[in-house]
RNA sequence: GCCGGGGUGGCGGAAUGGUAGACGCGCUGGACUCAAAAUCCAGUGUUGGCAACAACAUGAGGGUUCGAGUCCCUCCCCCGGCACCA
């Protein structure tokens, strides 16, 4: 008898699914759709990790269930190749990035191959295929069309590193979040796609997602929605206007001073002469001051006073003007009206700076500042003892008589920056012409390709590679004819990943980015899995251009993900995050190679915990899963070396009934760890009954065949293999998932657990239909419930049907 | 500080308010073997006891309940995210 040893199995079947295509996907409206697609690979160069297989595992074992459920399955993978790992390899090397590109999605094709998964390969993509780009341009220009893409110069995140600019989301603590260096600001005219337009949406339609509170927060906060309202304070002398955005107005008459941001236009033109000299050195100061610096929140407040004085609407008292780093260009209107007694920051920088506190509203804390207070307002003239929620509509809809002030919503979210001065990106589809301005390429001169170049090293004036191709930029303007100058950006990579869920249902078009049927047809997707890292950027921008799409009538559905699911990280042994330069990385190659297999690897990323929970990779539980499939594979070759045997026993059937019943529900809510338990002690069990049964018997089979059924979303190799071996035609993975017979379930005895005061004292079998009174009458005569209650009767009885009995004395 | 997720044996983890620790790892013992590996079988929360058994036990402390890992309150710790957002 052959010993189970996947390296002769694995390989053969991979082989044998994609000849035969068994999971390629179709528009088949007889079965329910169902689009499960795993966050598709940036190919950064690294290889595969025990981490990243678990994402893989989580995705094929859904849509493998799925298919043997009977739906309709997409599973496609694709790959993200745009990018700075391709072109840095391009720069050392002097190489085409797609040459890297082209090795690199082969090897990681090879890793995914080689673990079984369930793809239908004949929908791969890949984002630095003209074919492919070609559409990321088309959309760009429909965004551009829509008046979503615009120009704009203005102070922007620069990676020194990368030597390129950062949208605000790439911006992670003041760092890049690629390369991790400090970024740097700098002055630039570069491309936005307007998202602060559809910041809206994007936050009121994630009520309806299916994702996890954790994501849906971290998308709200980002979009940072706020409501209050805009007041102009004019200044005391002159004719300026200061504009601040607050959500507290009813706090107006508490202003007693106010704060510009160091950048902020107005801080030249209202400095006074006195003040001019410790002005300008602040200002100074503070641009030197990295962001990171600026970001320390326990830092001690400092300022300086403008030497000019503001006037309250309110009251007209006049306030003075001061600027503080605490106060951000980027926010609001970039000032503010201080309220040092019911906000906190203004309040420690009052005492510090010796300003007036007059508290408006009422509260019972006045030595410190109350933030979040509502109450009676007070020192507020007209609005006494009104309740603060109400001033704040009234004395915003007074001042609005007077054109002073206005209700107003604030967002944090900015534009999306998508200019990028490289090489290896979807070129900007733009021509500039000295008389038209920018001028779209026209649709059929789709895709701008990238050139071939000599040098892929960006230019020392922060200009993309491509800016040194003159064929490439000199062209005609496609709306003159005259001399233009192509755009030189390329897109954030953002861009490509923003769309590419559509494609799948569509991969070949050459006439449409999709065509509207199959992609009304295949979207939303069913199942999103991939890690929380890019909860902010990636699903935070497919989400707007999906919303775009839709704008557009190119599909009906507003939200691309109806599901998100994150899964937990794996770390490595020592629990730390596996990384190269800790030499702790587990590479699934390494363990395919010392004869574990992708079956054995795959089970164990589910059985290590609950898929959305992280843990560390053990070692020594691959010798588990690895044991559990050996004693399957022993116990069928076991049954079909037998004898035929008529033998028949309750117990075969009803312990499968159990273990199908447990698993198949399990599967339903992704509990992956403990159908896998409920497998394993299924075949425990088997182990016991055979040693009282002949096992070359039919009932032997029946069961075995759907123990492999029930096995094959997670170890597709060894069930296929099995299978076959038992005799079945077709594929364990287009076979009908098994059903139960509960009547199998039904027992004739049940265990009664017995308790005093609520401890378990003892537990009786009793048949199954005894009555209550049986009961208590059976568990009162137990010699050590007996014991306890001494004779006397019980004051309470508790009794839960069928389960237990609980005696109060 | 705020938001989200956690805290259960030596370890990963399991438990519709009803026998806490399923399943796996590890460990211990046994069978097989000349021997080892592999495999199979049994045991394995802690403390006390030869044992039956008893007490203790789900981060800490309270509460609700006949009964709490599970529900409520207060607090501590760990992980992830955001962070002077007016």
């Amino acid at each position: 008898m052959k010993r189970y040893n996947p390296k002769e199995i694995e390989p053969k079947w991979q082989k044998t699914w994609e000849e035969q295509g068994i999971y390629r996907a179709s528009e088949d409206p007889s079965k329910p759709k169902r689009y499960v697609l795993e966050f598709f690979p940036y190919l950064s160069g690294a290889a595969m990790h025990v981490g990243h297989v678990r994402n893989y595992a989580i995705g094929d074992v859904i849509a493998r269930f799925a298919r043997m459920q009977g739906q309709n399955v997409l599973h496609p993978m694709g790959w993200d190749a745009f990018g700075l790992p391709a072109e840095n390899y391009a720069i050392k090397t002097g190489n085409s990035p797609s040459l890297m590109i082209k090795e690199a999605s082969a090897k990681f094709k090879e890793q995914l191959a080689q673990m079984g998964f369930s793809y239908d390969w004949s929908r791969e993509i890949n984002s630095s295929d003209p074919s492919y780009y070609k559409w990321t341009q088309w959309l760009f220009l429909l965004l551009y069309k829509r008046g979503l893409a615009y120009q704009q110069t203005g102070l922007q995140w620069w990676c020194p590193v990368d030597k390129t600019v950062l949208a605000n989301e790439q911006v992670e603590a003041g760092k890049c979040w690629r390369c991790g260096s400090d970024v740097e600001k700098k002055s630039l005219k570069q491309w936005f796609f307007k998202i602060t337009e559809y910041a809206d949406r994007l936050l009121e339609d994630l009520g309806d997602l299916e994702w996890s509170d954790a994501i849906k927060t971290m998308q709200r906060n980002w979009i940072g929605k706020s409501t209050g309202a805009e007041i102009d304070f004019k200044l005391a002398e002159g004719s300026e206007v200061i504009r601040v955005f607050t959500t507290r107005a009813d706090t107006l008459f508490g202003a007693t001073f106010m704060v510009l941001a160091p950048e902020h236009p107005l801080v030249k033109r209202i400095t006074t002469t006195g003040q001019k000299k410790s002005i300008e050195d602040y200002v100074k100061e503070s641009q030197a001051k990295s962001d990171i610096e600026r970001q320390e929140t326990d830092r001690e407040k400092t300022g300086i006073f403008t030497g000019s004085y503001a006037t309250n609407p309110a009251n007209n008292a006049k306030i003075p003007v001061w600027i503080a780093d605490y106060v951000l260009g980027g926010y609001g209107t970039g000032a503010i009206m201080a309220v040092p007694a019911h906000d906190e920051r203004d309040w420690k920088f009052a005492k510090k700076y010796k300003l007036p506190i007059i508290r408006v509203v009422q509260n019972e804390a006045p030595d410190e500042a109350c933030t979040h207070d509502e109450g009676l307002m007070m020192n507020s003239g007209i609005y006494d003892d009104m309740r603060s929620e109400e001033a704040r509509e009234q004395i915003v809809a007074d001042l609005n008589k007077s054109g002073v002030a206005d209700e107003h919503v604030n967002y944090k979210i900015r534009d999306w920056l998508i200019s990028r001065q490289r090489y290896w990106g979807a070129p900007i589809p733009i021509i500039h012409c000295p008389k038209d301005g920018a001028v779209a390429v026209p649709e059929d001169q789709l895709p701008v390709i990238i050139p071939e170049i000599e040098s892929y090293e960006p230019s020392g004036d922060g200009r993309s590679p491509l800016a040194r191709v003159e064929e490439f930029v000199n062209v005609p303007c496609p709306k003159c004819g005259g001399p233009a100058e192509r755009e030189t950006d390329t897109m954030d990579g953002f861009a490509c990943s923003s769309w590419y869920f559509l494609r799948f249902a569509d991969p070949h078009n050459a006439n449409a980015a999709f065509d509207k049927s199959k992609a009304e047809f295949w979207l939303p997707v069913d199942d999103y899995i991939g890690g929380a890292d890019h909860a902010v950027m990636h699903l935070l921008y497919a989400r707007f251009w999906t919303k775009v799409m839709f704008d557009e009538g190119l599909i009906e559905f507003k939200e691309p993900f109806k599901t998100l699911r994150n899964q937990g990280n794996i770390l490595a042994p020592d629990g730390q995050k596996m990384s190269k330069s800790k030499g702790n990385v587990i590479s699934p190659d390494e363990l395919i190679s010392q004869g574990y297999g992708a079956d054995s690897i795959r089970l164990m990323e589910l059985f290590i915990g609950p898929w959305n929970q992280s843990a560390a990779w053990s070692v020594e539980g691959m010798g588990g899963t690895f044991r559990f499939l050996q004693r399957v594979w022993t116990l069928v070759q076991e049954h079909i070396a037998s004898e035929e045997s008529e033998d028949i026993t309750p117990e075969l059937p009803r312990a499968l009934a159990k273990a199908t019943k447990a698993v198949s529900l399990d599967m339903h809510e992704l509990g992956f760890n403990t159908s896998i338990a409920s497998l394993m002690e299924l075949v425990n069990e088997l182990y016991k009954l055979k040693t009282i049964t002949k096992l070359g018997s039919a009932q032997w089979k029946a069961v075995l065949t759907t123990l492999i059924q029930l096995l094959a979303p997670f170890a597709p190799h060894i069930t296929e293999e099995l299978w076959q071996r038992l005799g079945n035609t077709g594929s364990v993975h287009t076979s009908e998932w098994p059903s139960w017979d509960e009547k199998l379930l039904i027992s004739e005895t049940m265990t009664i657990v017995i308790q005093v005061n609520g401890k378990v004292r003892a537990n009786i079998e009793m048949p199954a239909a005894s009555s209550e009174s049986d009961v208590t009458k059976l568990a009162q005569s137990h010699e050590k419930i007996a014991e306890y209650l001494q004779g006397k009767a019980a004051q309470k009885v508790i009794y839960v049907p069928n389960k237990l009995i609980n005696f109060v004395i």
